[in-house]
DNA sequence: TAGATTGTTAATCGATTAACAATC
DNA sequence: TAGATTGTTAATCGATTAACAATC
């Protein structure tokens, strides 16, 4: 929790320092997030010493020691796995041309799309999956394929000693321990909206 | 929390029941989950009474229990707002077809679109959303647009009686509190993840 | 020096887990 | 009755918040 926070106070500072704003204090950054300014204090803390006493932090200081933190400082190089309208809108989603994201490769099977390009980044044929991960030293990968190839995919991307996962088909995959492992599970989110939906009108 | 993982607890009893199993003990399902079975004899039990001593739950009766539970047991029609690759993406998405969601539109500006079906749904115009919400009886809205145009949509839907939105845009939205609403954030999972890479060759 | 705000300790709160009487 | 497993109370743990000395 504290680092999802970490990176949403990465965010709000990269606007403040944007913004020409120089110092901001932990009641100003609680009271945009509605949180405790004692909990971003600590959040803060937790790393280092980031702040001045009296002063409060210095937005450009302190974006700079959280964006370290996050290991925003060097880019990652991803790929995305799966070249049909899930991984094409991620191909070209806004969040990744933030310059700590960048995508290298797209994986699909599709004779019809391997050979083309999508934002710089060619599409490659799956079964060249293994080899091109880590000659283009790709560390992340998002999996957009359905869920029946889902499982294979990610064997193979392991494999390759892909470092991390971000998981978008509804399955629940086995991925060993060493690979950092996230699922965006939409069934989840709107079971939770449903639930709240019922108990309102209840 | 403890809806998120009902949610999960359904999914399997779904499983379970598929594949013929009467009976289950909490300490199986909190195998299953990594969880601690007094946590899921807790969540069980907060909304009532569904096991049975010395046996354990009945599969098929817990199953209906959690359904009703989290509003589940009436469909929910839904819209998509935004007819590009993600819009398409969710629209195809096997977890709707699970009969607790229905897409029944989908709103989109582009006039190539406007009246072509996607997976039985009409694409609709933009300006015609608050009349097609409300005569549609659309409770739940997915907002699949550019950043730029999220919140102009949103403030739609909010006029329109909208009561959830799961939004995809990377945008901070402005909704009023009787609206559930839930954001999806790729950037923060990417980070997360970052963090641990990071932290990981250090 | 007076005012502001941090970093941190101590208090509070909530969520998880252990333990066990109730009971099938 | 003996064995199993629930529902729930009490204990533990972790995360949030309040309070305040340190210090700019």
């Amino acid at each position: 929790m504290t680092i999802r926070r970490l990176s949403v106070y990465a965010r709000c500072l990269l606007h403040l320092e944007e913004d020409g704003v120089r110092t901001v204090s932990s009641q100003e950054l609680a009271d945009r997030f509605n949180l405790n300014s004692a909990q971003v204090r600590k959040d803060l803390a937790y790393f280092g010493e980031f702040g001045v006493r009296g002063v409060g932090y210095y937005v450009d200081d302190l974006r700079r020691h959280i964006t370290a933190i996050l290991g925003l400082d060097t880019q990652h190089r991803l790929a995305v796995v799966g070249a049909g309208n899930l991984g094409m809108a991620l191909a070209n989603y806004d969040g990744f041309a933030g310059r700590h994201f960048r995508m290298v490769a797209m994986f699909d099977d599709d004779p019809a799309k391997v050979g083309r390009e999508v934002d710089h980044a060619p599409i490659i044929a799956s079964r060249d999956m293994a080899r091109e991960i880590r000659a283009r030293s790709i560390q992340i990968a998002i999996v957009a394929v359905p869920t029946e190839s889902a499982q294979t995919v990610t064997d193979q991307l392991v494999a390759a000693g892909i470092k991390a996962i971000l998981n978008f088909a509804p399955a629940r995959l086995k991925v060993p321990r060493e690979v950092r492992f996230k699922n965006v599970d939409l069934s989840i989110e709107l079971e939770t909206l449903s639930f709240y939906l019922a108990k309102g009108s209840k």
